[in-house]
DNA sequence: CGTTCGATGCACT
DNA sequence: GTGCATCGAACGT
């Protein structure tokens, strides 16, 4: 695979079922690394190969937003999995996530990072005035992520096996490790983030050790 | 109705 | 390392 824009579309390979969402949380995770997350829109497509993720499962993770019960915003959550939960955090930024574990178990895959394999320019636009120079620094960080692919709060509860929000197996391989998740006060101990140790593309480091 | 606060990112010290 | 933008959902009064 290629980071050109002149590349072309990202065809082969198919778009994931949800078989694929519903299972384990933390297998879907982890299967997740390496997967290509493509955005068709008006302006373009966009994609990327998936290269951090973290895992928030069911009402005892004190750091799913489920965590407080079923309510109008965590609605997503215990719907069908293969659905995206794109929420505004801080105000500024939108977050993506793709709903796991079957229908009635609230549980998401939180989209972390990707390295751009495809709409380079498209992102960059959409980045704006703060866009990176380094491409891995195109869709580096949640927030990032959505700005660059142009996702937002119109997103939210859309299906991504099909339309023009969806995650494709490209039979990329990316080794991978766990560590604990980042940005949260609550839940700090379970080591549910999962990314790929090569990728110059993944954010931060955890704020104490791995 | 008012207050709180967060799964971030960026500027700044 | 700290401060802050900015907003909707949740919750207390």
């Amino acid at each position: 695979m290629t980071c050109d824009d002149e590349s072309p579309p990202v065809a082969l390979g198919h778009t994931l079922t949800r078989a694929f969402y519903a299972r384990p949380t933390l297998e879907v995770a982890r299967d997740l690394i390496g997967m290509v997350l493509v955005h068709h829109t008006v302006a373009g497509t966009t994609a990327g190969v998936i290269v951090e993720v973290e895992a928030y499962i069911g009402e005892s993770d004190p750091a799913c937003h489920a965590a407080s019960g079923f309510s109008g915003r965590t609605a997503p959550l215990y719907g069908p999995p293969g659905h995206a939960y794109v929420y505004l955090n801080y105000g500024v930024h939108y977050l993506v996530n793709a709903v796991t574990e079957p229908e009635g178990a609230p549980a998401a895959v939180l989209l972390r990072a990707v390295e751009p394999i495809r709409g380079r320019d498209l992102m960059s636009r959409r980045r704006g005035a703060l866009a990176p120079r380094v491409v891995t620094d195109l869709c580096r960080g949640p927030g990032n992520l959505t700005r660059a692919f142009g996702i937002s709060r119109s997103h939210n509860r859309r299906d991504i096996t099909a339309d023009r929000l969806v995650i494709v197996d490209c039979g990329f391989t990316r080794p991978a490790r766990w560590t604990q998740r980042i940005g949260i006060r609550v839940g700090t101990g379970r080591r549910w983030r999962c990314y790929a140790v090569d990728s110059p593309a993944v954010s931060r480091l955890p704020r104490t050790g791995l």
